[in-house]
DNA sequence: CTGAAAGCGCTAACAC
DNA sequence: GTGTTAGCGCTTTCAG
């Protein structure tokens, strides 16, 4: 069941009168065959409905066209309920298409390094693993089963591994911070994430490093990626309480519009007083109001550079990175000031 | 490469000092093996690190422990992108947890009838398939081959068709529109889908049945799932030159929300003169102002409920349908009459 | 209780 | 150009 209705190699062999062999070569293009023989094997194939099995072939061959899918972003949540983050929600579905253009199914695989361990996860001709933490266990597991895959978000313990990609998030922090400099905001806030990984560390770094070009002591709030509008408002009582800024910057849509809730509640003007602006776009900043300005990333370009990366390294078994894409920074009304 | 480390049952054999068939045994708890050899076995598996291959096993049982899943209302987007529908969004990361708890990886497949078809495609165990379309090519497809499959939505064409479960649309018909009358409506317009899916069918025709019990005029505006917002802006726009009605109720939140932009901007009430639902909830309906009244959908009880069923079909051949769930109407200001 | 051996469907040497 | 054959790693009879 489940098995290419069962239809075989030799069973196409018998209909074109030909070896099994004959038919392997002719349909994968391979040995030395005459055109006619070719030809006849191809039409009894498609008249039984041949499908190579793709066990068999996988275990002669040891790769099957699959990759798998880790979300590190998403195993600290038990059912993988998008944290209010576009990309996290497109992701897995733009790979998986993008994939399949290539001839490539894409697996989901939840943390491997908890059981029960899907039978397929070792099999996987490689993965694809979005933001991985520091110290990732799953990047060590695929190290150790010498599993070949490519990140998305560098490996901030590991600044040789160059098989990455991801927006250039250096930049787009540069981008912001000179988008409300721009509007004459000196004094900025950040709301940075908890979660280990590339992402946070870069918008953090580039934030404390122009705080210091510019003189201002930076004011850093951490909160919870996964606390969604309600750590946007308890961070945004904690700013407030130590003091009005002109701007706040936080890493999620949902941490900005939680914010603002509280900002427009203390009777603070956005964009008037204070401005808001977001790393990364959701329907949160998109529909509150005033709405929020952010970055929209690139789930798409990144995907396919991801892919064009793991295919070279499991052809020539090395590739290079990192390769960067750009996010679009989208100027709403929380920082429009005219 | 990317097989195991290259450890073999037959590695674990020598180590162990017994035979490949009793490694087989031991780590399946198959055959009969004394408590002592297993234990031997195990350890030796364990220090050498040995997964069986799933290609292998795959190959000699017909089965391999994974399933795909086809999204049909996503099939028809080029990007997967997220139509605005909750449920769309989660659906796959959920039944991606639920299946890995039960040993099963999930497999995203995208229209099955298009090529280039992974090669795992004709290989999974099993698949879900998502919003089935009336005579949907895909469905055909599995029959032909003979590959198990369960829906997220009834067969349209195929009354016959029981393996299938989803939330009890009809039931939430009823629910919203028994809402909608106990807060004085009656003058109800329906905006639909166009896909011709059981979600659409099974609204339009409780919409069109409470129409003829209360000897109201059905007044339904097709909207396609796609068009979003501006899709809704559309409708309203519509449905305001006709007339305008005590009560709107949109499938899709994206809708509900567009809809209310136009009602609100022509200077009428929300809900004072226009009542809104929709019947699955999203982001934009839970952020508009007034928020919207919306069907929270429950991907994650469907979830088990379609893998209960999928594991029973692969286990004995057959499995009993339909499974419903419940939506919970979540009671929001827009229709909030008091 | 344990092991030898057949064979799943396929690909790739290697003969013819 | 074409066919024979040896396995890939595993499970499963079937003898011992």
């Amino acid at each position: 069941m489940a098995r290419g209705k069962g239809v075989t190699i030799r069973d196409v062999a018998r209909r074109a009168g030909v070896s099994i062999t004959a038919v392997s070569h002719s349909l994968n293009g391979k040995g030395t065959i005459s055109e006619e023989t070719r030809a006849r094997v191809k039409a009894a194939a498609d008249e039984l409905g041949y499908q190579a099995d793709a066990f068999a072939r996988g275990m002669r061959q040891g790769s099957i066209g699959a990759i798998g899918l880790v979300m590190r972003s998403l195993d600290a949540l038990g059912d993988y309920t998008p944290a209010g983050v576009d990309v996290f929600e497109r992701f897995a579905g733009i790979l998986s298409s993008r994939a399949l253009a290539r001839g490539l199914s894409l697996t989901l695989v939840p943390d491997l390094t908890r059981s029960p361990v899907p039978p397929l996860a070792f099999s996987m001709d490689g993965y694809v693993i979005m933001s991985p933490n520091a110290q990732d266990p799953v990047i060590d597991l695929l190290d150790r089963r010498g599993i070949p895959y490519v990140c998305y978000g560098k490996l901030l313990d590991k600044p040789d591994f160059t098989r990455w990609s991801s927006e250039d998030d250096p930049l787009a922090a540069r981008q912001i911070l000179a988008h409300f400099e721009a509007a004459g905001a000196r004094e900025i806030v950040l709301v940075s994430g908890t979660d280990r990984n590339a992402w946070n560390a870069d918008f953090l770094q580039e934030y404390l490093s122009w705080c210091e070009r510019h003189g201002v002591t930076p004011r850093v709030y951490e909160q919870s990626e996964r606390s969604g509008l309600d750590g946007g408002r308890d961070a945004g009582l904690r700013i407030l309480a130590d003091g009005v800024p002109e701007a706040v910057f936080c890493m999620t849509g949902r941490h900005a519009a939680g914010v603002q809730q509280e900002v427009l509640a203390a009777g603070l003007a956005v964009p008037g007083q204070v401005m808001i602006a977001a790393a990364s776009d959701s329907e949160h900043a998109r529909s509150s109001r005033p709405a929020i300005t952010a970055f929209e990333l690139n789930p798409a370009g990144t995907a396919d550079l991801l892919l064009d990366m793991l295919q070279e390294l499991l052809k020539t078994g090395e590739t290079m990175g990192p390769r960067l894409t750009r996010a679009r920074l989208r100027p709403r009304a929380s920082t429009r000031k005219d």
